[in-house]
DNA sequence: CGGACTCTTGACATCTCTCAAGTATAGTGG
DNA sequence: CCACTATACTTGAGAGATGTCAAGAGTCCG
């Protein structure tokens, strides 16, 4: 059982060679660029844009598998269908390869299988860091460490004040990580009176304090817990 | 960040013709295979015993990655160090392989590459498995998904009764599946009581009714909560 | 047989979810 | 440009699930 799900970071070098295959599309935001149970024919690079990769379960409860960003690559682990669906949620550009051909690159090519492999551990990695946070981190931590990796998504260091942007809902957040829409909400706003963050509005917050929410991600609660109490701080 | 962590589903063909460039080991129950932290020169194929790969927190918290089984390969996604410690449940025999060769030996062979590719997305689909898991499900969920997949690994359909092993502890559980002893505990007495299960020791259980398992595996608990209340089974 | 460990069970605390209301924001049509 | 509507977000109160703490029972091993 493989499954479609994982974004894979960067587009390595040797895709590059293989840009001709494939063709640019775009896509509005709020758009499914596939759905689970298609036939999985295409993967997908994203040049730019941000896609969220959910499944459906049977009592209707939504989990998302991954948020994907310009680099990624989407749909290449595929068996047959897809195992997620596909949904922009800006405005995307993508370029689509038949999975195919893609195949029969890397059949030929042993340096684009390595890094095929690459990718993959990559994707093994991420996976067991959120395994981890799944299995052992309280609602704060998770959502802490979720802002924490957003920015790191940028290349920003946990050292310095930065912006991110969240272009997902709070019920997306939530269905990444496990939460409630409400608990996510409680969870920033916490954050926010303690004067962690700034929340500049739905999209752009603001980390006044990334080392701090690296320590709340990794258990250290205490530091916040004497602010928690009531200081309404600005904003 | 690539870890040592995932255990890989079985010796394909190909790592047969490697055999001769491992040396087998024997490790007592309850001994460390490797630390985390080790230099990550060593990569295992358990031919015989259970493992578990393990990682503390820095709370103090302790996260099993994963347990392995007969067939799995250990320690071939680390980077330069091991992520996780490995430790044996029960008697193992191991053969152990220096990467390096094993490294040398896979760019030499695209088909042997190939394998490991194959290896790593199956662990990339597990993981995801697991993802799902331990964001959307209810400790009954959890342990009843738990269940059924140990007896999947031992090749049993979920149609039939059967009888499984847990040479692990329900501590090892628990940390496994994101849960404490207590709630492990409990949720298998649930099960006991609605006759589900069977407890015959420690170690061994009776699926009963595995195809009621996999139901509360994937959220259909209302089977179950009329037996829940008191009526007891005699184990 | 004794001691250590694991497992089970109970009582209570805490966290997150659920349900509900109110507010803010974005998009739409006039 | 404004009003209106739909949607997202926030916040509160109470319920339910799991964690915590504690005690007792069962099991393994020396």
């Amino acid at each position: 059982m493989s499954t479609a799900s994982t974004a894979t970071s960067q587009m390595p070098a040797q895709f590059a060679d293989l840009r001709h295959l494939g063709h640019q599309l775009f896509f509005k935001a709020g758009t499914p660029i596939f759905q689970a149970g298609d036939d999985a024919e295409h993967c997908f690079y994203l040049v730019r844009g941000v896609l969220r990769l959910s499944r459906l379960l049977l009592d209707g409860r939504r989990h998302i598998a991954d948020f994907c960003d310009e680099g990624d690559l989407v749909g290449l682990d595929a068996e047959l269908v897809y195992e997620v669906t596909a949904e922009s949620i800006t405005d995307c550009v993508v370029t689509r390869f038949r999975r195919r051909e893609l195949e029969t690159a890397s059949r030929n090519s042993p340096s684009l299988q390595s890094e095929l492999l690459e990718l993959t551990r990559s994707d093994v990695a991420r996976l067991q860091a959120r395994v981890l946070q799944l299995g052992c981190q309280t609602a704060r931590e998770r959502v802490a460490a979720f802002l924490i990796a957003m920015a790191a998504r940028r290349g920003e260091s946990t050292k310095r004040a930065c912006t991110i942007e969240l272009p997902m809902t709070r019920q997306d957040i939530g269905d990444y990580l496990g939460l409630t829409t409400e608990t996510v909400s409680r969870s920033l706003s916490e954050f926010k009176h303690a004067g962690t963050i700034r929340i500049i509005d739905r999209t752009k917050i603001v980390l006044n304090d990334p080392e701090r929410l690296s320590h709340l991600a990794e258990g250290d609660e205490d530091d916040t817990r004497d602010l928690r109490a009531g200081r309404i701080v600005r904003d």
